[in-house]
DNA sequence: CGCACACTTCGGCGGGCGCCGAAACCTCCC
DNA sequence: GGGAGGTTTCGGCGCCCGCCGAAGTGTGCG
């Protein structure tokens, strides 16, 4: 017969079975705060269908909300609200075929995301992975048996990116993987992931392509990574993306 | 024939956003195979209703479907779905408000869900909470910088379990955290989460009760976790769980 | 061969929900 | 104080979708 709570399940995944609420979450993974109106023409309803759709989101606890004077900020309640998108999200990708064919804007646009982005508060794409991998080539990260930092990888975060990690006793891991949806392999997310996406942004590694997620590697990004990591520029500069387009066309077609 | 549907977030979240269905996915977390009129009975619809809700679930890619003479066996698709289910279910939870009163029927069956179960291929509730703190104190699992056995817990599966795990290249991982719903707090998944449960299947350390997903500890699985990992029975006997429950219920008042 | 059973397909019904525009509310700025 | 702009509330509309029962298909058993 009917036993308990079944409920809670189908009311959270309600809650991102809407187009247009799944497009605000998935636009507000970048980890900023979008105003209401921004997130209404982002997603082209009206202002009236956003304010009721910003308004069941934050009712459901996935977002958090503050006002400033006439606008309403709002953005994702915190990482495991992002992590739970991101892991949706990757799942939904691993079944689905390709779109239709995208504009020369779109590829753009998609290239520049497939080199290097931001996933809420970590470094995801070509650059993201890469770094994963390098940190356990190099013995700082273990993904044999689990996914953990190692001794030495603790000691490489205090002692090149001046952070003191805290031994993950709260909620958050540490180090987790996240599985890359352009990729399809795991990158650094956790703590520790979000100190070293904090650092690169700060220390202009890599800067923001306009107001998306997408990000540039710097000539003092390269630098870095190379002298932390022995990192070549993963994210393939022009001739190197022109290149592998061409090959993955050759071999696709 | 089209391709494997053009899947979404929203068009996957819209896959548990309904209450049968989700009720379907939640039965299914036991691991085991169904068929669709058990299914059917369990959520209180009627045969043609979860029939359709069935090859919904199939073509989405969640559900993995039998046919065996004129039965329809179905089971989750892999342990990556049913990390899925487990992650959305554990993030409802934390947020949820606590349902109506129960029932003795349900009580009951909730303590013995609370006390040991087993989560899709794993182990769970307060046994397989336990563990996972068990081998952790031991320095069999290290969950300071992530979640990942250590060198003695690999030696550890070998030698009292004669599991060789593979050191994690496939796609799923040897060791991963499960956020617990009743406990609140990990437990160990991934493959050796499977390993260690089919084995304590296996011995005889635990067996299922009825037909659900709760497990009873056996006087062999005590004697077997107590020379393994010096655990004293976690499940709490009747005594203990009356005593625990007078308690609860006196500082709850 | 025929009955029983498990499941599927097909209409049809009803409720829920996402959408909009209009109007109201609030804040900021001139 | 008035106007402009961002947001919210309120009806109202239309469609999607979950539900059922009845009829149809295929399998197993006597």
């Amino acid at each position: 017969m009917t036993s308990t709570t079944p409920i809670s399940l189908a009311t959270l995944a309600g809650l991102l079975a809407d187009a247009t609420r799944a497009r605000f979450c998935l636009a507000l993974l970048d980890g900023r705060a979008w105003t209401a109106g921004e997130l209404a023409r982002h997603a082209g309803v009206a202002a009236s269908t956003a304010s009721e759709h910003l308004s069941h989101l934050v009712r459901g606890g996935l977002l958090a909300e503050e006002r400033q004077g006439r606008h309403r900020y709002v953005r994702l309640a915190g990482p495991q609200v992002a992590q739970l998108i991101e892991d949706m999200t990757a799942h939904a990708e691993r079944a689905g075929a390709a779109a239709g064919p995208p504009t020369l804007r779109a590829a753009s646009a998609a290239r520049a995301m497939a080199a290097a982005r931001t996933c809420y508060d970590h470094l995801a794409g070509r650059l993201g992975v890469a770094i994963t991998d390098a940190l356990t080539t190099r013995g700082l990260l273990r993904q044999d048996a689990g996914f953990a930092l190692s001794d030495d990888g603790l000691a490489w975060f205090a002692a090149e990116l001046g952070a003191v990690l805290p031994a993950s006793g709260g909620r958050r891991p540490l180090a987790r993987p996240c599985l890359d949806w352009t990729e399809r392999r795991h990158h650094l997310a956790g703590t520790a992931g979000a100190v070293l996406c904090a650092t690169a942004l700060e220390r202009r590694w890599v800067s923001r392509i306009g107001s998306g997620r997408a990000l540039r590697l710097t000539g003092t990004g390269r630098q870095a990574l190379s002298a932390l990591l022995g990192l070549r520029d993963p994210t393939g500069d022009l001739a190197d993306g022109i290149a592998g387009e061409l090959r993955a066309s050759a071999a696709g077609g």
